[in-house]
DNA sequence: ATCGTCTCTGTTAACGTTCTCTGAAAACGT
DNA sequence: ACGTTTTCAGAGAACGTTAACAGAGACGAT
């Protein structure tokens, strides 16, 4: 595209004084004359100059100041909140936020962090891992950029992470259920290696195990990874024969109510069925019939893991954290008279 | 952090090579022995060698392979899908999609525009201009990437738009109400400067002609920002002895409708008020009311919008494009018994 | 006067890559 | 045999910035 965007050269030039100084003035130096300082902020003015920060970056120990948030989903609603957290943080300390998705796969995490690190040089990681722990991988990565995991924790890597009350959010949840009545309650579950999905499905059992219920494998369908799965999954449970005297059914996450929500609402179940989930999802409130919810504050989950990561790029020491986030449950839905 | 990313000099080492040849490698050039070309492959690998890129992007004529998309709010699940589809396409070209908002704040805009494209250099730019049109810069940096404008378009600046069809899509919405028997139609819009918001105005009083009612500045409120905006406003039409007699509210985009939804549930008004909106809500397929939506397939639009862009960088000459993406109207909600 | 310190600025050498030269060797045509 | 083209690879100079070094002048203390 055309010309020349100009340069410490031609700003230097125009001010007649040295490259160097161009330098210390843009990166507020000390021992600046007034006048000099001046001369130069005048024609970069003048020139519309702005730093070329690949040239910047290239020193060393320079950095790009940018980081990255690299998320399994783009296309779920969650990571909105979640991004726009994050965004305000690193934009409150002049970063640039990059957010990459992996679209759940393995391979594309892996190229995706290893071009993040290793080509674009970002200062820092947010990273919601995938399924399949990828040890090595982030260890080695973790030498040359800071990284904080996000809603899930790999195992073994000595890294911070900012996670939510998964199995006490859903416990409560699941205790709410019981304590309206409900005795058969299934479960509709997304990928059970995740740390998200162990520790929610552990949750549930414990409630269950509290209130003196049986866990029965044949109510709880995991694996589901769409809207569409859940609605699938949902389906079958309410029809199937083998699956009768449902009286609730547990959500792990936004996309599983979803699909559990339409699958319902196709059915129209005799008995009333019971709802409850992970997530909050946008409109629960105006539905019909009650759901449960496990609620927390998205953005601030999002702004609280780039805080902790700016602080470990600040050169924080100590040993990892985990920090968890507390969940809320609400009740939405169920017009009120 | 601790120790030295390995270079290309490094490679060469190991491989018995010169820089140079590494680079021919790496970039794929002619000429290049098949022994040499293992041997530098097998270095790559063993020392784990990824290209610095700022360094690649300082010379001359070298992209940084990273395109922006410039939104208004990432809070807005609306642009999640937009998102994704837009990360498909740069992940096809070997991109990077780096997503910034400017939170629709006129300044903002301005220094994300110029940090990206004059500091960071991106290749290509999806912009969701603000309000407040600001033609020169637009035009200026227009210079040096391409631009695409995405949903909106600013005035006066020669680029590609795709935009959807706000004004058709809407007449259609406001269209179906008249045939289901309203006469009393409001109206709740956020800023009509925007062309978005122009153009649906447009829409709604177009029908409004076309059936001969009148167009009654009482009933709409413009300038609303945020779900609790569009709630207020959609509270005081509903209550006002001044707006009596509304039979219809129509809400301008998603936001509008949820804060308008949220409304009407509360007051429960006893004549039925029925609804429609610009854009898809989640879940609004589950409302015990039906709700006309101007839908779309927001993933195919924010694909499209990077395929257009990716044609300007690949050279692609000829005067502006504008894509108008077609809307389709879904009554979605009203338990079907 | 002499030294030391502080202020200010220019010179120069990197950072890691790619591009232009250059040249050697091999392949080909006459 | 000889010239011409093609294939292959190295040397060296950029790209725009910053850091280390050096040096000049001013000032105060010895």
């Amino acid at each position: 595209m055309a010309q020349r965007r100009p340069t410490m050269h031609d700003v230097a030039r125009a001010a007649g004084v040295s490259p160097a100084t161009v330098s210390r003035v843009v990166n507020n130096e000390r021992y600046i004359r007034e006048e000099t300082r001046a001369a130069v902020e005048r024609a970069i003015a003048d020139l519309g100059f702005q730093r070329n920060e690949a040239a910047r970056s290239l020193r060393p120990g320079q950095n790009t100041d940018t980081i990255a948030l690299v998320i399994d989903d783009a296309a779920n609603p969650f990571w909105s909140a979640v991004t726009d957290g994050a965004e305000e943080i690193a934009r409150r300390h002049q970063h640039m936020l990059v957010v990459a998705s992996t679209r759940k796969s393995y391979e594309r995490e892996r190229d995706l962090l290893r071009d993040l690190v290793l080509r674009r040089r970002v200062d820092g990681l947010l990273v919601v891992p995938a399924a399949h722990t990828q040890h090595e991988l982030h260890t080695e990565l973790g030498r040359w950029a800071p990284m904080v995991f996000l809603d899930r924790t790999p195992s073994g890597v000595p890294a911070d992470a900012v996670v939510l009350d998964n199995r006490g959010g859903t416990r409560g949840a699941v205790e709410s259920l019981i304590a309206q009545g409900c005795r058969r309650i299934a479960y509709i579950g997304g990928d059970p290696n995740v740390t998200t999905g162990k520790h929610r499905l552990a949750g549930y059992r414990e409630a269950l195990k509290r209130a003196g219920l049986p866990y029965d494998r044949a109510v709880v369908r995991l694996n589901a990874h769409t809207v569409r799965d859940a609605h699938d999954a949902a389906t079958e449970l309410l029809c199937s024969t083998a699956t009768q005297g449902i009286d609730a059914i547990f959500a792990d996450n936004n996309r599983m109510c979803v699909g559990l929500l339409h699958a319902l609402h196709e059915i129209q179940p005799a008995e009333t069925i019971a709802v409850a989930a992970f997530d909050d999802v946008e409109l629960a409130d105006l539905l019909p019939h009650p759901v449960a919810l496990v609620t927390y504050d998205a953005t601030a989950f999002g702004a609280h893991a780039a805080e902790l990561l700016f602080a470990r790029m600040g050169g924080a020491h100590g040993p990892p954290r985990r920090s968890v986030h507390r969940t809320t449950l609400l009740i939405r839905g169920g017009a009120p008279a």
